[in-house]
DNA sequence: TCTGGGGTCCTCTGTCGA
DNA sequence: TCTGTCGACAGAGGACCC
């Protein structure tokens, strides 16, 4: 495939960027969007809260301690959806085939259009214009590439990388700067003395091997060179729906944890009712309080959508399970998902 | 410090039928 | 009839991503 060309657009701090557009008193203030339990984690912070050293995925209360003058504010996914679907809508009018990712990050391949380059930076400046938020833009040979420049100069980058320029470039940056190396391989890798993509790059394949078996090893030493063929699907296929919480205070009473597998199971079904979709296989998460995940599924014969037929069915696992010990988290799962039958929807007509 | 919610994919292991 | 092998599938756990 000569010369193909893949474009990554991130939006930048999306969350937080969308908050700020209907509230623009908030703008140069470190804002936070983050949920409310005592147990919440940071969806996004501005970059003005980045600098307190605040970042996704942290807990709430340890921004708070670490930026107390931030502006903390409950996520609003039903709003951010919208406006997702809003600069998807203007990203699809300028390619054939766009890959979204996500509410806030879509690959788009470049391939057919005479100056990807320049159409890139139009598509930036149009979605600022027409929607107010900034974006970051990676443009490679490959989905890998494209990506890993579209990170690289957060906010409003516009990186352009080949291949042989990606590897020189994030030579002697850590391995966990590419997807699918995540802190357990990063962790795993340096026990084997090997802290930048470079080394990994050159690393033996044999000493790869020997650490984390011929498959995976092959796989990392591919996205230290960024090799990289996968292509860019319009459609992503959703396999499995699930539901999940978390409780502000462990749970130890059975009954108490049936009465909240009911509610999950509630809002599950009615979801999957609404898309006409079921499955076979069922199943639920449990988290502890010494935070051990433990996951048990059953698969019917038939697929189910219905919450009569998932309840049951999810009741049964958690009750074989038997938490051993306080639980922090509870979760249900429908898999195998597929289209109702005409036949279902017919029997679900005639129920409503 | 104390770890969300909603997903995908991979690996390992056990079971079952041909 | 018994035994070994192999593939498909299910179940469980874990890593990773946004």
């Amino acid at each position: 495939m000569l010369g193909r060309c893949v474009a990554h657009l991130d939006m930048d701090a999306f969350y937080v960027s969308v908050e700020l557009r209907r509230r623009p008193e908030l703008r140069g203030r470190a804002v936070i969007v983050a949920g409310g339990g005592p147990r919440a984690v940071v969806t996004t912070a501005s970059y003005e809260a980045r600098r307190f050293g605040v970042g996704s995925a942290m807990p709430a209360a340890r921004a708070r301690r670490l930026c107390p003058d931030g502006v903390f504010l409950t996520p609003d996914f039903a709003y951010y959806r919208q406006v997702s679907a809003e600069v998807m809508a203007i990203v699809r009018a300028s390619v054939e085939t766009l890959e979204v990712v996500g509410l806030d990050e879509a690959y788009l391949e470049l391939g057919n259009l005479p100056a990807p380059h320049a159409a890139m930076r139009r598509l930036a400046a149009a979605l600022e214009q027409r929607t107010g938020l900034g974006c970051s833009i990676g443009i490679g040979p490959s989905k890998l590439v494209a990506k890993v420049a579209s990170d690289a100069e957060k906010p409003r980058g516009f990186v352009v990388l080949s291949q042989a320029g990606a590897r020189a470039r994030f030579a002697g940056a850590p391995c966990g700067l590419v997807p699918g190396i995540g802190p357990k391989t990063v962790e795993r890798l340096r026990g084997s003395r090997i802290d930048t993509l470079g080394k990994l790059a050159a690393a033996p394949a044999e000493v790869l091997a020997a650490r984390f078996g011929s498959r995976l090893g092959a796989e990392l030493q591919r996205l230290a060179r960024f090799e990289d063929d996968s292509p860019v699907t319009q459609q992503r296929k959703v396999v499995s729906e699930s539901r999940e919480t978390t409780f502000d205070y462990d749970i130890t009473r059975p009954e108490q944890l049936e009465q909240v597998l009911a509610a999950l199971v509630d809002r599950l079904c009615t979801a999957l009712v609404q898309q006409r979709r079921r499955g076979r296989t069922i199943g639920i998460k449990v988290r502890l309080d010494d935070f051990s995940t433990h996951t048990r599924a059953r698969t019917l014969a038939e697929p189910v959508s219905s919450a009569d037929r998932v309840g049951p069915v999810a009741v049964g696992l958690l009750r074989r399970f038997s938490a051993p010990r306080p639980v922090r988290l509870l979760g249900v799962r429908v898999a195998g998902l597929e289209p109702a039958s005409s036949e279902t929807e017919a029997q679900l007509a005639l129920s409503l």
